[in-house]
This record gives C-alpha cells, sequence and structure tokens, in this order.
DNA sequence: TCCCAATCTTGATGCAAATCAATGTGCTTG
DNA sequence: CAAGCACATTGATTTGCATCAAGATTGGGA
C-alpha cells in the first residue's frame, strides 16, 4: 500500500470495513494529490469525478450564490467530501477549497461506486458516513432557522469546549472571517456578538477566547447535549 | 406479504433492491399503523425504535427549540424518515408528525440494522436514500443562507412548476402557515412577500397561485437547474 | 346552517443583522 | 524596516423580517 496510505490507525473510516482485495482493487487507482491553500477543489454544479478523502491539513465545504458565499463545514482529518454527490452521481451542490495546504485522497467516483456494489462493509460504511454528514447540517439547519447570531456563537464556544460546564480557554482554529461565515453571519457582525458576549464572561484577545463559565453560554445557547452533542 | 405493502410498483424503493429471504425476515416484524392528522410520530432526542416509511398521507419533519419551530420537510409517499438516526442509532435531530391522516411502515430499528449488515443491495439504497435527503437539506441550508425571503418564496414556486419558463396554475398542497415555516418565515411575512409578487406576476387567491411567466420568478430567485432541480 | 376557531391578511412598530465607511492591527514580503 | 495587504474592530445607517395588534376570511363540527 503505497501513497502514504500505510499507517492503519490513521486510515479513513471508511475504507476500514473492506474486503482486502476489493480494498486493492479500489486503492491501486487512487491517487494522492498535495494542494497549497485557498485552492478550489471541486465546484458546484460540475458531476464529481472523484471521491476525496481529506488526509492531512484542513477543507472548507461552501455554497456560493453570485457573489454570496457561506462555509457549510470544515472538513475533518480521514473525513471524505461530499460522499452525497458521488453515491447518486449527481452534480455536486456545494464548493470546496483548501483553507490550508492538504493532502487529499481521490478514487475515481465511477470505481467507487462499483466497490459500492460489491463490497458490504464499504457500502455501511458509506452509508453510516453519510449519515453523520445528514446530521451535521440538520444541526446547523437547527442552528440557522432557530437561534440568534448571539445563540449561534455561544452554542459554536459550548461544542469547542470539550466536556460540560466550567471554565476554559478556546483557541480558534480558523479565522474569525470564516468562523463568521461558519455560523452565517458577516465578519462585524461576529466582532460584535462577540462584544455583546463579554457580559457574558467571554473575553477576546486575538484567536483566544476565554470563557469564565461555560455554563452561562450553555444556557445562552441553550445547548442540548442529546442533540447538540459530538 | 401482508400489511398492504402488496403492489410491488408502489413499494418503497428502498426495499426494492434487498433479496427475498431477508427481506421476508425483515417484513415479518414490521408493521403498518394508522394515524390521524396531526399526531406526533417521534420526537427529537429520543432514540430510534423503528424506521418509519410513508405509505399514504403526508408527515413533516420539524426541529423545535423552546416553544420556536419550524418545517424542514415534507416527507414523499413511500419515503423513508429518518434514516440517519436509525442508521447511526443516535437521538433524533428533528421530529416527525403527521399532517394528515397517514399510514406507516415501521421497521423495528434493531432489525433493520442487522438486515443493513447482512443485505448489500438494502445498504446501497440506504445510502442512496440517506445522500438524496443529504443534498435536499444542502439546498435548504443554501435558500436559508443566501436567498432573502422573497427569494425563497419565488424558488419554492418555480420548484412546484414542472418544466421551465411558461405562464401556469399552482395548486399549494400545504396551508400558507406551514408554507411560510418551510421556508423560514412567519405567516405575517409570508402574507407579505406574496403581496411583493404581484409586481412580477404572481397573483394569489387562497391555495390558488398564477404566476404569469416563470422565467421572472427562476430569474429572480436564480434558480439554478443544476442545483436546485430534482 | 350557524358558529367558533383557526387561518390569513393588513397595519404599526421594533429589533437584529447587513451594509457602508473609516480606522486600526498584525503578517507577509520586497 | 517599511510597504502592502488581508483581517479585524468600531461607528452610523439601512434593511428585512419579527412582533404585536386588529380585522377578514375560511372551514369544520355541533
Amino acid at each position: 500500500m503505497h501513497n502514504g496510505l500505510h499507517n492503519a490507525s490513521t486510515e479513513p473510516e471508511l475504507l476500514a470495513g473492506m474486503s482486502a482485495s476489493e480494498f486493492q482493487r479500489l486503492i491501486d487507482d487512487t491517487s494522492v494529490v498535495e494542494l497549497p491553500a485557498r485552492k478550489v477543489v471541486f465546484s458546484e454544479g460540475l458531476r464529481p469525478t472523484f471521491l476525496h478523502i481529506l488526509l492531512e491539513g484542513t477543507v472548507e465545504l461552501f455554497i456560493r450564490h453570485g457573489r454570496r458565499e457561506s462555509c457549510i463545514t470544515l472538513v475533518q482529518k480521514n473525513t471524505p467530501f461530499v460522499l452525497a454527490a458521488v453515491v447518486t452521481d449527481a452534480p455536486y451542490l456545494m464548493s470546496a477549497r483548501t483553507v490550508t495546504e492538504a493532502r487529499i485522497l481521490c478514487i475515481p467516483a465511477g470505481k467507487f461506486r462499483s466497490s459500492l456494489r460489491r463490497d458490504q462493509g464499504l457500502s455501511i460504511a458509506t452509508a453510516t458516513a453519510i449519515s453523520e454528514a445528514y446530521r451535521s447540517l440538520v444541526r446547523q439547519l437547527r442552528s440557522q432557522r432557530l437561534r440568534s447570531a448571539q445563540m449561534r456563537l455561544a452554542h459554536y464556544l459550548v461544542g469547542m469546549h470539550e466536556g460540560a460546564g466550567g471554565s476554559g480557554t478556546i483557541q480558534l482554529q480558523i479565522s474569525k472571517r470564516r468562523l463568521a461565515s461558519l455560523i452565517g453571519l458577516k465578519p462585524e457582525s461576529l466582532s460584535r456578538v462577540f462584544a455583546s458576549l463579554s457580559q457574558y464572561g467571554v473575553h477576546v484577545s486575538g484567536s483566544q477566547i476565554t470563557v469564565q463559565d461555560f455554563r452561562v453560554l450553555e444556557e445562552l445557547s441553550q445547548f442540548d447535549y442529546d442533540i447538540d452533542a459530538e
């Protein structure tokens, strides 16, 4: 197994349940690309030619409409994106772009769909992966529809913090500009919302956010661990 | 095959690709329930006990947060809902409620997951079905983030209309109250947005909407057939 | 058939976030 | 080191939609 996909422990979960032979067949045709930051991987409206799996770095999925655009999600390491378009062989509804330098595994879309038909482990892993992506979108839509900007930011901060309650410091992993877009705001508005959170014990210093008591933010955003966690 | 699931042509696509034996095993444990209108089928936060497939009638999926709620989608006939929660065995993120009287197929969730592991046809159909649901959500989020209320309504009307351009009449299948919720508005706002569309040749009479020229609405909503169609 | 309740519409007002504009800050790069 | 540039903050203003309130219309049940 070449291509840098050599460590089983860091292997994409999607491919982990495949039979050895089918895995071999699939991996033989895949390649790894290294992309610089801010490089578009694919654009909405086009049919997928590859299934992409992020190996290293950060990729964002975003939607564009005229000159407006909005970030939908940041792709996790070892996660495929966007499976749904590849499975249904339908035009992408989102675009993808690297945020940092990134290494991306590219599996020919047709080959992937063939494997899907032959390999039980793969098709289950695929169903599971899309399910998780689906649930993440439902959470986004819930936040967008039912929460104010202040609540959305509070919610994001709580989600960043491992474990409930207490105080702590968060290091933003993305620019505020992108964070604004991710939670459906303009940068100016994010700035103001951060300011408005100071009365709730949130202090901002660059990309360092210190929170006096996360319970306050949980309450503010009406964070629900059954629904919002994970 | 009892339970009213007797006509292959109207059979849920999800189960169509299953092997006969596995299908039998699964169907033996399923039941069909008949529910009156406005009956909650399941609530967010709870673990799924059944996979539900709508056979007849209308069901809406919605999210609630305190006393605010918002309709996410209306379930189509012969469509499963909400697959993602059943596949991952994780708490529902949405609630479901009948809009009209409805007949719903209920497959025990654990049984379904077992079949998923054994039946290739089922797991592929599942991946495909969730993919479609995923794509529908992306469209929702796109509309919510990037379009104004007026554009969202225009977009909805264009989507209702089969084929591009021309004039025509649309019969709303749902109450305006629900339509408002579906496109992320309050009823009062929907009413005003409808009024504002009169200058673009949209005339409203109860649940009857006549449109002089759909091309005008396509332009207004920046409808994109690659992305928005289907 | 009539009435009650839910839905829908219209008007007046409020508020949250976008927009426009100016300035400040930190990074990169010559 | 300075110049340049993207990012970030702050202020003033506008806008879009929600909210509150009051009728009008519709539809379903006794």
